[in-house]
DNA sequence: TTGAAAGCGCTACCAT
DNA sequence: ATGGTAGCGCTTTCAA
């Protein structure tokens, strides 16, 4: 059995609660050397540690958050929690990760886990089909930040990406690079970064006044399955795009597969971008031009957004912060005007 | 604030421990249908939710379990945590996850801090440069499963893959198809699952009667860095290989682009049998004839395995699971006999 | 069938 | 400078 502070008192002759303030270290009382001496000697032999769970009943804090992410097995998302916990043992808190499969009901049912746990503070990339929960947190002014996702109909804590803006970049690039006919597969659809990409693209077709055929945007899902098919409903269309826009990792994968199938090659038949990270990018053997996330930073600065917000007085204004997609050229773009 | 069993209390004219037992629905003893319908419609009213830790503190147990793995961003480790994550889901427990980065002062220091939070039981990747912790929780007899590595010297509950054999059976299968130089890229040498590995070899080579000069077996460490050099070193051998035997998914594409740089193509001029994971396959363009680990398989038993002895009254006597490996054939070994 | 009370291990307040 | 004590929210005996 663990030792208590009961035994370490015992043991060092003084009373529990002076252990108590001797060993959380109360700086402004002055405990004589000697008292100090005997209670660390006699903690030390029992192996004593605190009873966090007793702790955390009586001072209403549990120095534990929460992570609500859709799948850790996703690369993305197991970047961006790792950083998370990084920050949280650093600081001396407890992460707890829990997978929602994009499935709301289970998102809810977390929650009410999670709190019933006693978190301080919740980090989580909703799955989206409701938002009373998420109105709730607002309500009881507890803090919560969301990560990669957002509602644009709501003021909360966010750390997203640019999406909207990484998309037209893209596709300006491509233009720069003489492209007048470029293709989305844009992976699922009803998704928050989906719809933002999305519209940047359908903004920089009609900027740089491109092929807007509807047909030119296509696929749902992130299977490798859905990129395959979505790869080859684009290139068989009598009006074939010189150039394709692609979201999701295994979708870009399915997408290259359905190229090289085609008896294709890149970039001298179809030129590719691909919204793909970083983690997954030494995984390919193709080299690829992409615009990734900075994952690490993601998941750093929502966790010191939460901090800022758990460890608070008073409540504060509320925090959208917008990281950089970050665009990286390499040989899978052909440049049609040199 | 969140209601308490008093609030319910109040609100259903009834005692609180009366609450309680309704609430934890103890059978045993009958309750008229009046109380019951009372207490659950003020709990309903009062949205109520246990105090997991005024309940864990009370019952001296947490409902959670630790997980310690040296790294979740790798893929098969991600894979590991989250079918225990499920398991742990679907009968109750929390689970939580930290990371050790296979640094030995780490995992001991996250040990004590898991304690501390009371966890029920552990199931841990031990880093394995001590023992000394891992025979303390023997000796406290607390429940925990060791995952994918073992300790020879010490009898514990365990779930593993068979990677002597597994290393062993894919020689042979290169000699089934005329390989007499078979090389292998290790790894990080000294992790427990690549020595069983290179014992496995090392006994194949043996047994074969293939050539066992000690140049053939290079590499250290799991980067790409790591494979693309040690794929040079051996190709550049006076006597080159017509096989590697490859362990570790980016030193598997490190050396595959070993291989493209120096215009080799495989499998005409060179096979590979790489241990790679299913969840990395799909993001490699290249088939590729793979040993790999029934992950989700691994992370089930783990847990049940875990659960046994969690909620057994006695100590229950320890059990060494060992999972098969799964070998698919796929194009990236030239058979020298046809 | 239900209420009263003790106590899990800790911290914080009030004494001295 | 240190001890005593109350109480966080819950479960579980013991009484009635």
């Amino acid at each position: 059995m663990a030792a208590t502070l009961k035994d370490v008192a015992k043991l060092a002759d003084v009373h529990s609660s002076t252990v108590s303030r001797v060993l959380r270290g109360n700086q402004d009382l002055r405990i004589p050397e000697e008292t100090r001496r005997k209670i660390f000697a006699a903690a030390k032999v029992l192996n004593y540690y605190p009873d966090q769970t007793a702790r955390s009943l009586r001072m209403k804090k549990s120095y534990s958050i929460g992570l609500i992410l859709p799948d850790i097995t996703n690369p993305f998302f197991a970047r961006i929690a790792r950083s998370i916990e990084i920050c949280s043992y650093d600081t001396g808190y407890t992460m707890i990760v829990c997978n929602t499969d994009e499935d709301q009901a289970k998102e809810d049912h977390i929650m009410n886990s999670l709190f019933s746990r006693g978190i301080d503070g919740l980090i989580i990339a909703p799955v989206q089909n409701s938002i009373e929960h998420i109105r709730e947190l607002k309500d009881q002014k507890f803090p919560f930040v969301l990560v990669d996702r957002f509602f644009d109909e709501m003021e909360t804590n966010a750390v997203v990406s640019n999406n909207e803006d990484s998309a037209f970049d893209a596709v300006e690039y491509l233009v720069q690079n003489g492209h007048q006919r470029v293709a989305m597969i844009q992976g699922r659809k009803e998704l928050y970064t989906i719809k933002k990409r999305v519209i940047g693209y359908k903004r920089a077709v009609e900027h740089f006044l491109l092929d807007n055929s509807p047909e030119l945007i296509a696929g749902d899902g992130f299977c490798m399955e859905d990129g395959y098919e979505a790869a080859k409903q684009i290139l068989n269309l009598d009006q074939k795009p010189t150039a394709i826009l692609i979201s999701g990792n295994l979708v870009t994968v399915g997408a290259i597969q359905a190229i090289i199938d085609m008896g294709l090659v890149i970039p001298d038949d179809i030129s590719i971008v691909a919204y793909a990270d970083n983690v997954f990018s030494p995984y390919l053997i193709k080299p690829l031009t992409t615009v990734s996330h900075p994952l690490t930073e993601i998941g750093t600065r929502a966790f010191e957004l939460l901090k800022e917000h758990m460890e608070s007085e008073r409540p504060l204004p509320y925090s959208k912060i917008v990281v950089q997609s970050c665009f990286e050229e390499r040989k899978s773009v052909k440049n049609l005007l040199a």
